[in-house]
DNA sequence: AGCGGTCAAGTTGAT
DNA sequence: ATCAACTTGACCGCT
């Protein structure tokens, strides 16, 4: 079975995931504060559980949680723990209630903290900021059953070897609960499947292949023979991603997403595959259900 | 209710 | 120097 998945957010669908700004909420007294935070965690927890009847509901097989789930956690001066928060412990309930309710829909659940989640820097409290917002994913991931953290390898700084020798030493040291999730996916400026291939199965960790990436940034190899070495380097079901450029392939900056997927940018190496494709279209769960149907037409799902 | 300025965070390459 | 891209425009204070 091939699983199409949505990213964060509906387009057509009135579900929200609520957030507030650093600001805002540094501006409220610490009562304040922390009711209004609920309130978020609250609403968020609610709408995950919509999202994920949402999407069995039409076809969906799994979601993208957005990293604002629990607005501002990991926040240096007003990140929280929920146990400080009023009614946290009904807010982790509701979680794990989301959990239960994934796992009777089989829906899979993924994340994939921001760019500034890097493994890579030289600076060591980047490296711990990232850490940090890793380790609130996986908790809220235990919760609910997400299988995955994705991130990218983070920046070159010039040396693309010393920047990957670093991301191993900083993998090695994550908690179970983190190392146990965390996949590494290819991107469109710095790391190609080439680069990301050879540490992915030196250090057991799954490779998710953003063929759009690819084609952004290729690396010589194959889209082909780079899902057949992604494939291999999963212990559980395979991720990958998909998109189509915004302006067409020869428009000025093929990166920027388009709302819809074009079926020519499907690779026919992934045709009867049994993965999750994550559609990074701008149009959300419209272009899943556009995807869908002309999938099934031709007999590729 | 509608509008526009603003938003935690890092890195890269195009302009 | 600024901007856009990276998963996603949404929030908030003002009128």
């Amino acid at each position: 079975m091939m699983r199409l998945g949505l990213c964060c957010k509906f387009s057509a669908a009135e579900i929200k995931f609520p957030v507030t700004t650093a600001l805002s909420a540094g501006r409220l007294k610490p009562a304040a504060r922390r009711a209004k935070l609920a309130g978020l965690c609250r609403a968020n927890a609610a709408a995950l559980a919509q999202a994920l009847n949402c999407c069995a509901a039409n076809g969906i097989g799994s979601f993208r949680v957005n990293s604002q789930i629990l607005p501002l956690k990991t926040h240096p001066a007003l990140g929280y723990r929920l146990p400080d928060l009023p009614g946290g412990g009904e807010i982790v309930k509701s979680f794990k209630a989301c959990g239960a309710l994934a796992r009777r829909l089989g829906l899979r659940l993924t994340f994939h903290p921001d760019q500034f989640i890097l493994l890579s820097s030289e600076n060591p409290k980047i490296t711990e900021s990232a850490v940090g917002e890793l380790e609130y994913q996986a908790e809220v991931a235990g919760w609910i059953g997400a299988d995955v953290i994705n991130i990218h390898g983070g920046g070159a700084y010039g040396d693309k070897a010393a920047a990957l020798a670093r991301v191993a030493k900083a993998i090695n040291k994550l908690k179970p609960a983190v190392r146990s999730r965390l996949v590494l996916e290819n991107d469109d400026r710095v790391y190609t499947p080439a680069d990301l291939l050879p540490f992915c199965r030196e250090h057991r960790v799954p490779f998710v292949y953003d063929v759009h990436h690819h084609r952004c940034l290729p690396d010589g190899l194959g889209v082909g023979k780079a899902t057949e070495l992604a494939l291999a380097t999963w212990n559980r079901e395979p991720l990958f991603h998909l998109s189509s450029p915004k302006e067409g392939w020869r428009g000025p900056d093929t990166r920027s997403h388009h709302d819809y997927i074009d079926l020519k940018d499907f690779p026919a190496a992934w045709r009867g595959l049994d993965v999750t494709i994550e559609v990074e279209a701008k149009a959300k769960e419209l272009a899943i259900a556009r995807l869908r149907a002309q999938l099934a037409a031709k007999g590729w799902i």
